[in-house]
RNA sequence: GGAGAGUUAUCCGAGUGGUUGAAGGAGCACGCCUGGAAAGUGUGUAUACUCCUAAAGGGUAUCGCGGGUUCGAAUCCCGCACUCUCCGCCA
């Protein structure tokens, strides 16, 4: 969430930066501001009152210390009188509730790279590469491929579970564990450290980075204990440092993590969930920053320029994005968006988005450092893709048929899946 | 799942109703000492909100979290979370 003070200060900078996203209720702003400015009163007198009684009640227990029954018993009375006073301030906590339900409706500002727009349409295409494979043979998309060498079996997973928890089965798995492998190692050598977090995490947990009490109903409840199943790792990795003020010396943190995702996707239907394109459970490896505040675009230009890189490797078509102001995530100041192209579909699959939060999520869940001036100031926080699995599966499927019905594996995959082809 | 014990500042740890934001130790920072270092020694060492134009300096809150009793709570009472020990179960 945004820092109230700064909404105070630069009220007219905020709400400029929030109609970039088309965000239609800055009447928020100004109501916060003047919820801020009647907390604040209220405070001050609490606060004075509080400090008359405290000064009484010491003052009372020395005159019991000295025997003066009389003049403790005429104190309390005036505390007494008091305490009535400060009856009426308990609307610092209402004015305080409702501030706080105001910023968790205000998104993030918008960097002034991010462009206008406001549909998917008018996101900038920042960079594109690789090569879209022109058949001589009509190419199949990816779940007739998988049906036909038994690599996935979306009804098999039907019966287990329910819709969108694929099987991978044979060499269908051996590459899943490969790509994993693979990211990780590529992610480690770039001097991220490799994590296991938990799969499942407490409603603090969701609430730091913001899954609570907005998209509630996107998670998996497991409401015997109240957890909830991540839908991304990057819940449990920045968490970690939720509530610390971390070291400089541990500045830049860096860190990578291979999990399964859990995602109810509700609302979603039609022919964009085919196949892999839209799980309720898939695989992402991740990769998560928290620097400095001076940074922070630094890291989020290497972090691009790293998947890039990766995915490079893959030997995938692929463009990168640079999200407009209408298609950003609630959460983000910028972001860029990696697609591959899967050439059977015909369409770009989305399989990476890299974002600078700033210190929206670090002002939430209080991850902190102690500046050059030894003040404490709050962290930014980046993350991003580095890989999600099914989109990129399907991509080197349909992009890597053959027409005798072989796939050809990219080199880069070669040493942790044991095989060129399959 | 059952029974018991516990949760105090960066860490260890004292503290069972009244100058306790909290003893003591360690760590860390700076200084003295030293040719240099260690040892020794001195000083300092939380966070948030808020008042003040700002600094300086005040005020308030925080001893797991939330509530209650009281003039006054780290200390008493209730609820919750977590940790540890024993028993049970178990990959």
């Amino acid at each position: 969430m945004l820092l109230v003070n700064f909404i105070r200060q630069q009220a007219d900078y905020v709400k400029e930066r929030l109609s970039v996203r088309h965000f239609k209720q800055l009447q928020l702003v100004d109501e916060l501001i003047s919820l801020d400015e009647s907390r604040r009163k209220w405070q001050v007198e609490r606060d004075e009152l509080q400090s008359k009684v405290n000064a009484a009640s010491k003052e009372i227990g020395s005159l019991m210390r000295t025997g003066d029954t009389a003049g403790a018993e005429k104190l309390k009375a005036e505390v007494a009188a008091w305490k009535q006073q400060m009856e009426a301030t308990a609307e610092i906590d209402v004015i305080e509730k409702q501030m706080h339900d105001i910023l968790v409706q205000i998104p993030n500002l918008p960097s002034p790279l991010v462009p206008a727009g406001k549909t998917p349409e008018d996101n900038v295409v920042v960079r594109e590469g690789g090569v879209v494979p022109a058949f001589g043979f009509t190419a199949k998309p990816h779940w007739d491929l998988v049906a036909q060498r038994g690599l996935i079996d979306f009804e098999l997973g039907n019966k287990l579970t329910g819709s969108g928890f694929p099987v991978y089965r044979g060499k269908g798995a051996r590459l899943q564990r490969a790509m994993i492998q693979y990211f990780l190692d590529y992610n480690t050598a770039a001097g991220y450290l490799e994590v296991q977090p938990p799969l499942m995490v407490n409603e603090a947990s969701a609430y730091g980075t913001g899954q609570l009490p907005d998209k509630e109903g996107q998670m998996y409840h497991a409401t015997v204990d109240n957890f909830y199943l991540i839908p991304t790792s990057e819940v449990p990795l920045t968490n970690i440092y939720r509530d610390e003020i971390v070291k400089e010396t541990e500045l830049p943190v860096r860190m990578t993590a291979y999990t399964p995702c859990f995602r109810r996707e509700a609302g979603s239907y039609g022919k964009d969930v085919r196949g892999l394109n839209r799980l309720h459970q898939f695989d992402k490896v991740e990769i998560v920053q928290l620097v400095q505040p001076e940074k922070s675009y630094e890291a989020l230009d290497e972090m691009v320029a790293h998947v890039e890189r990766l995915i490079q490797s893959l030997e995938l078509p692929y463009r990168i994005l640079r999200l407009c102001g209408g298609d950003m995530g609630f959460t983000s100041a910028l972001t860029y968006d990696f697609e591959v192209f899967s050439a059977a579909q015909e369409k770009w699959l989305e399989v990476s988005s890299v974002s600078n939060f700033e210190s929206y999520q670090t002002n939430r869940m209080k991850i902190r450092h102690k500046d050059a001036h030894g003040k404490t100031q709050l962290l930014h926080s980046l993350n991003g893709s580095s890989l999600a699995l099914p989109r990129i599966l399907a991509a080197l499927l349909e992009n890597n048929q053959t027409e005798k019905g072989g796939i050809r594996i990219p080199a880069a995959l070669h040493p942790s899946l044991g095989a060129d082809s399959i």
